[in-house]
This record gives C-alpha cells, sequence and structure tokens, in this order.
DNA sequence: CTGTATCCTATGAGATACTG
DNA sequence: CAGTATCTCATAGGATACAG
C-alpha cells in the first residue's frame, strides 16, 4: 500500500523538487558538467540567462552545496565553479530528463496542437 | 565536443523542463502513479494543493497528452482521470528524483546548515 | 570580469464565493 | 462532486545602471 498522503509522507521529495522547479537550476547544473567553469563561460554557454539569474542560481546552488565556488585573486577577478560530488550525483537525473526530451518531447507539441485544434475559441495563446 | 550554447540548441530539453517547473505538475503526476483517480481522491492525495491548482495543473497535463480526462456522465458528474501511455514514460522520471531525495537530500540539508551557520548575518530566512 | 542594487512586470499560487 | 470566477499577495525573473 501507498502512504496516503504524498504532500507529509514525501517531505524530502518536495523540496528536491524546489531545487528542480525554477527556470534556470537545472540548466546551470548542465552547463558545469563538463567540469570547472567561469562565471562568463557558464553565462555565455546559457546565452539569455541574465546576470541577476545566473548570480541568484550559483548562490543557491552554493548555499545547497551542489556547486562550489572557487576565487582566485586576481585583476580582473577570476572565478570558477564546478559541481560538488553531490552536485554530481543530480547528474544522471538531468540526463534522464534530457533523454526523455529527445524521445517524447515531440509527442507533447503533437498533443498541443491537438488540443488547440479542438479549444481554438477557448485558449489560443501558443505561439 | 558539447555544443557552445545549451540555450537553443537543447530547446526541447528546456521545454521538457517546464513541465517539471512548478510546484505541482510532478506531484499530481505521481499521485497518478497506481492507475485511474477521481478529481477527490488526487485532491486527498496531495492534501494542501488548492482546487484551483489541481485542475490548472490537471488541464496542463491534459493539454500536454500526458493525462486523460474521462467523464461519466451522471449525477453528481465523476470524473476521472489517468496517466496516458505518454505520461507514464515521466514515472521513472520521478522515481528517479524522489530515490535522490531519499539518499541525498540530508546532505543539502546540512550544507545549508552549514552554509547558513556562516552567514547568519547576511541571511537567516531559513525556517 | 564578476558581481550588486533597484525598479518593474508577469506569473504562480492561495482564499473565497459561486455553479451545474 | 467537480469544477469556474475573481480577488489578492508573494515571488520569479528581466532590464538597467552602477561598483570593486
Amino acid at each position: 500500500m501507498r502512504e496516503p498522503d504524498i504532500s507529509i509522507a514525501e517531505c524530502s521529495y518536495r523540496r528536491a523538487l524546489e531545487i528542480v522547479s525554477n527556470k534556470w537550476t537545472a540548466l546551470v547544473i548542465y552547463a558545469l558538467e563538463d567540469g570547472t567553469s567561469r562565471y562568463g563561460t557558464i553565462k555565455s554557454r546559457i546565452a539569455d540567462i541574465s546576470q541577476k539569474m545566473l548570480t541568484q542560481t550559483l548562490k543557491q546552488l552554493e548555499r545547497d552545496g551542489l556547486v562550489v565556488r572557487k576565487v582566485t585573486p586576481v585583476v580582473p577577478p577570476a572565478v570558477e565553479y564546478a559541481l560538488t560530488p553531490l552536485g554530481m550525483t543530480l547528474l544522471p537525473f538531468l540526463r534522464m530528463l534530457k533523454e526523455w526530451s529527445s524521445a517524447h518531447y515531440a509527442s507533447v507539441s503533437e498533443a498541443r496542437e491537438a488540443y488547440y485544434a479542438e479549444h481554438q475559441d477557448q485558449d489560443a495563446s501558443h505561439g
């Protein structure tokens, strides 16, 4: 039998969901997949992320022990980021989502098209 | 070599991330793991989800072809929801996140405590 | 180069009341 | 029972300007 209430029983699961549940976290982790990168490198890899969001996401990841920040005191400052071992444990999960998207996202798009074809008078906001 | 820009090259990946990137979607899918459920049953399983959010999430999932909605025209109305085959393909992914949270979430909590212990004068907003 | 600080808007999400 | 509609607030996130 399963627990009747996933909201209480699976608390850590929900906390884990919070880590992934924002626009940039997964992307930043993914950008660090290959190893240490500098701030600017990460930024150029994700391109349309703003400074604010990159800094904020990096801070959260550092706070959560998923990323480590290393400052080299030179001028101009050089800051490098890398996944911690803990952060790396998320990689298989992210790769799995990536595989899922390659394999199935077209189906989601099709479903959406079909849905909007039927409901076009009610909601057509889907570029 | 990898693509230089995950924002453009991995578009479907980002779209897939949008599916998981909200507070309730994963939980609702998870609540349907065992099979068909009625609206009220799902609601009681997730407990602290509001009617609005449950309805909205269910609609999105239906639109994306991940969940199917079946209405039995009786009074009072009976509405059943179930994962589609496509929706079920997300299950392994969600289970993996659940396993990750069981295995590693304590480490995240510890990291946070340590972080706040060092930065307590700057930010202490962490229950 | 690596950030901070501020302003602003859109969206997420809860509360409440109402309906077939 | 299974929603819809509306109000409201908090947060996410983008733009821009500034700083060490």
